[in-house]
This record gives structure tokens, C-alpha cells and sequence, in this order.
DNA sequence: CGGTCGGTTGAAGCGCATCAATCCAAGTGG
DNA sequence: CCACTTGGATTGATGCGCTTCAACCGACCG
């Protein structure tokens, strides 16, 4: 949590530009506002509530859930720290936010954060392009959920928290699940019974092993990537170039 | 769209507003490039390719597809007249944008593109509302397609073209498919056959009716929105205000 | 301890995919 | 004008992958 903070210069009348004069970020605009904690399980914000404020995540980890009429959920996405989170554009929420941990946020008034990121020539580019990013996510889970086999999905699961994780530990890659198996589940488009069994034979056939029940090492990195079904993977440099523009189908 | 403007100051260095002194308009920014032609089939750019242009369809469907290594197709949308197309973040484009129909489209320099909505106050709103009403729409597309049947799968495209078509008839609603069937299951995440034996199932059951083979009446909207599973229908005002929390949706 | 909750494992069934044949409309060449 | 072709759509038969239903397990907790 790097809050850096110390405080003393009269605010300007936007006062949310308070801080930034340093470098001003989408994550500046909230580090004047208090934390507020949610436990695991709660819910930030429902479904169709009015969208008066805009989130910034901390810490934990948030799950966006979406429920038919006859209670089918599907969780669209998950949101990490330093995500930005209820942005939508309409009167109301069109999706319900809730804590998979224990999570720490901070919330601006919506047409502050408007104002001030179209204020800001600095912020403008900065939101485009995390809202384009949100974006290219968002089809790269249509793509999973269209065609993907269940394994597929598991694997590309464990591979986009292995990328995640990365860059703090080199050697082991070893992954933390923030989220129980039922929002893995409803994240995949499967089943609970499904994604266990896949994990186990994955398991067998020695491409992770589990430390925990919400930990795993990653023993064969490059297996998995393959088995995620993606042309790239854990590196994607290998084929670069190599790649024509059309892909092959034999079958 | 409440773009309250008038104006008459002085056009500024951007050479892209010459005309729309009128009312800025996403749309207004690409009246003066020339129109290109594109035939059924043929691709507008590549996944891959250098993201150099931003597009606005002006006649015709378009579809962007993804194709995964070994040969699984996925059509993550369809573009109508009006729609933006190719503002990704990145250096090259993340998907592949192909003619469905024969199309009619100007393009226009990214960088003018993102210049232009930078500097222009009007211009910013529309396109982080264009943005997030695609957000909006991909979110609801995932929820499709992790959770809902086939039958609900076809249902939620038919009326979601139906509620495309209205407007301009009131009465029976003729939709028509501009895409082939090959084009709806790979943007349903079904296979052809499947699409085929639905949609004969619902005609059968008097829930549509085909004039042609691109073509449908809609004997009983009710019925079609009821199937599609979405807790809101054809006519979202029966249950307006009894709607709780849940539901409703924009698109 | 018994109780509960999340996860795993097993057995059976169903929905959609797959494979394959046929159909239909539009286009082509004799 | 009519055989022939061609590509997409339909229809049928079969099979598989995932869901469903159900039992069991293991950890945490009062």
C-alpha cells in the first residue's frame, strides 16, 4: 500500500488535486479520501443501487456478480488492488460488487471523478486507456467462454493470477486463489464439481501442485499455458514473429 | 446524446472540426474523410496489424472475430452504422474486423482521432459513454455465454436485433440478419446445427415465423423475451416498477 | 463431540457437438 | 432453358463433456 501522504497545503477549490501535484494518477484522486473496510462476502454496491460514487481498491480482492431472474450467477469479473471500480455510465449500477476478502477501499463522489479526471490532461489518457484494457479483458473472457474447454478455462484461471503474482517471485511460481471455488465456477462459466475435478487431474498429472487448498505451485509453466489454449502464453515471445496472420485449421 | 452547444467561436488549430461548428459529434468528426467501400467478406484490418486508424461504420455490418490457434472461431460483435471501431489502447489491434454485409465506412488517423476527443470538451462525454455502453453490452454478452441455453442464446440475439430494427416499425416486427448462421453461433458460442434446430424449434412453436432464410416475423415478442431469460423483455414497462433491486438492463 | 460449510469424488443423465446425409437457392456453362 | 455445381442451411443419428444428483471428506467452531 504505497499511500505516500504527508499533507499540509491548502487545497485548491477542486480540492481532490490537493496531492497530486507531484504526478498526478488515477489513484491520487482517492488518497485524500478515508479507507472504509468491507468483510468478506459483503457487498459494496448492488445491482441497480443509484451510482453515486466511484471505487478505488486497495486491498483485497472484489468480485463483480451479475444474477438471472432464476438465480444463475456469473461473476464477470474480479477486481485487484488498484483497480477503479463503478465507473458505468448509466443512473445505476448494472452489476453487484461484493468482497471475496476482506477488502479495503476508498470512494470519491462520481462527478468529482469525472470532473476531475476531465479536468485533468494528465488523467485523460490514463482512464482511456485502463477502461480500453477493461475492454480488451472483457473479450478475452467472451473468447474463453465461447470456446474454451473446461480445462482451457481452469488453466487460463491459474495462468492470468500466475501473471499477476509475477514479478514479486522468480523462481517458484507459486499462486494464491483469492477465491473460493464456487466463483471460480461462476467466473468459468462451469461448474463447482467441474473446476475440482480439473484441478485434480491436473494435479496428477503434476502441472501444479496445491500447497493449500488456495495456494498452488505451478511445477510445469510451460504445460500449463499450452493447456490454456491460447498461441501465447507464458511467454509469448517464442512466436512473435513466426505467426502468420491467419490461423491454421487442419480437421 | 444532450450535447448542448451552439457556438460559433473560432474553429481551433485541429483541422478535424472544420465542419461541425454545428453540434461536435463523435460522428461529426469523420464527415469530412472519404468513404471507402468494403465488400461482403473482406477484412477491414487484422488481429495483429498496427493499430493505425480509427473507423466509423457508415452502411453495413461489420463483425470482429477471433480466432484461436487451432482454428475455433469467436465473434465477439457486431458493428452497425454509427459505431466506432478500432480504439484499442495498444499498438496493434486486438482482433480481426471483417465485412458481414457489403460496408461503407471512413476512417480517420488514430492520433487525430484521440486528439480531437482529448481537446474537445463535448467530445469527451460521448466517447467515455461510448465506451462504457460497450462495456456494458460485453458484460451482458459474458453473461450469455457463461450461463445461458441455447434456446436463450438465439432468443437474446433475435430480440436484441429486434429491439435494433424498432423504431421504424411499430406494428409487426419484421427483424431481418444481416449475418449467416455460421456468424450467430460463432457469436453465440454454439454450433451451426444447434442455431439451425432452434431456431425451426421456435418456429414451430409459432414464436417466430421466417420470411426468408434472413428474415422473421415475430408472432409473439412475449414469448421471445420470456425465452431469452433475461427477466426483462420485448416491453420492459409491464414490470418497471416491480422490478426490484435486480435486473434491468441498458444496451 | 455433533454441526456446518466448502471441497472432493462417484454415478447417471442431458444438452449440445460431431459426423453425415440431404435439401435448397443461386449461380454457371452447355 | 435446363443439367450441373456450389455454398449455406436443415435434418437425423450418435457420442461426449459437462451438469446434475448424491455421498463423503476434512477443517473449523460452538
Amino acid at each position: 500500500m504505497i499511500v505516500a501522504n504527508g499533507v499540509s497545503q491548502a487545497p485548491s477549490q477542486v480540492s481532490v488535486f490537493a496531492l497530486d501535484r507531484s504526478k498526478p494518477s488515477l489513484q491520487s484522486l482517492f488518497s485524500r479520501q478515508p479507507l472504509e473496510a468491507h468483510e468478506s462476502g459483503e457487498a459494496i454496491f448492488w445491482e441497480g443501487d443509484p451510482a453515486t460514487h466511484v471505487f478505488k481498491v486497495v486491498e483485497g480482492v472484489l468480485r463483480i456478480v451479475r444474477i438471472l431472474a432464476d438465480g444463475r450467477r456469473i461473476i464477470t469479473g474480479f477486481l485487484y488492488p488498484g483497480d477503479i471500480l463503478g465507473v458505468s455510465q448509466g443512473e445505476r449500477h448494472l452489476y453487484t460488487a461484493e468482497a471475496v476478502n476482506e477488502v479495503k477501499l476508498r470512494r470519491l463522489g462520481r462527478s468529482r471523478f469525472r470532473e476531475a479526471v476531465d479536468e485533468s490532461p494528465q488523467l485523460r489518457p490514463q482512464f482511456v486507456a485502463w477502461l480500453c484494457e477493461e475492454m480488451a479483458s472483457a473479450h478475452q473472457q467472451m473468447v474463453l467462454l465461447a470456446r474454451k474447454s473446461a480445462e482451457e478455462r481452469v488453466c487460463s484461471l491459474l495462468l492470468t493470477l500466475a501473471r499477476r503474482s509475477k514479478g514479486s517471485h522468480l523462481p517458484k511460481p507459486v499462486i494464491a486463489l483469492p477465491m473460493s471455488r464456487l466463483d471460480m465456477a461462476d467466473y468459468l462459466g462451469l461448474t463447482i464439481e467441474t473446476v475440482s475435478r480439473t484441478i485434480t487431474s491436473l494435479t496428477n498429472r503434476g502441472v501444479i501442485a496445491p500447497s493449500s487448498r488456495y495456494a498452488f505451485t505451478i511445477c510445469q509453466p510451460a504445460a500449463l499455458a499450452s493447456l490454456a489454449g491460447e498461441s501465447d502464453g507464458d511467454d509469448n515471445r517464442a512466436n512473435g514473429a513466426a505467426t502468420t496472420r491467419q490461423a491454421v485449421w487442419p480437421q
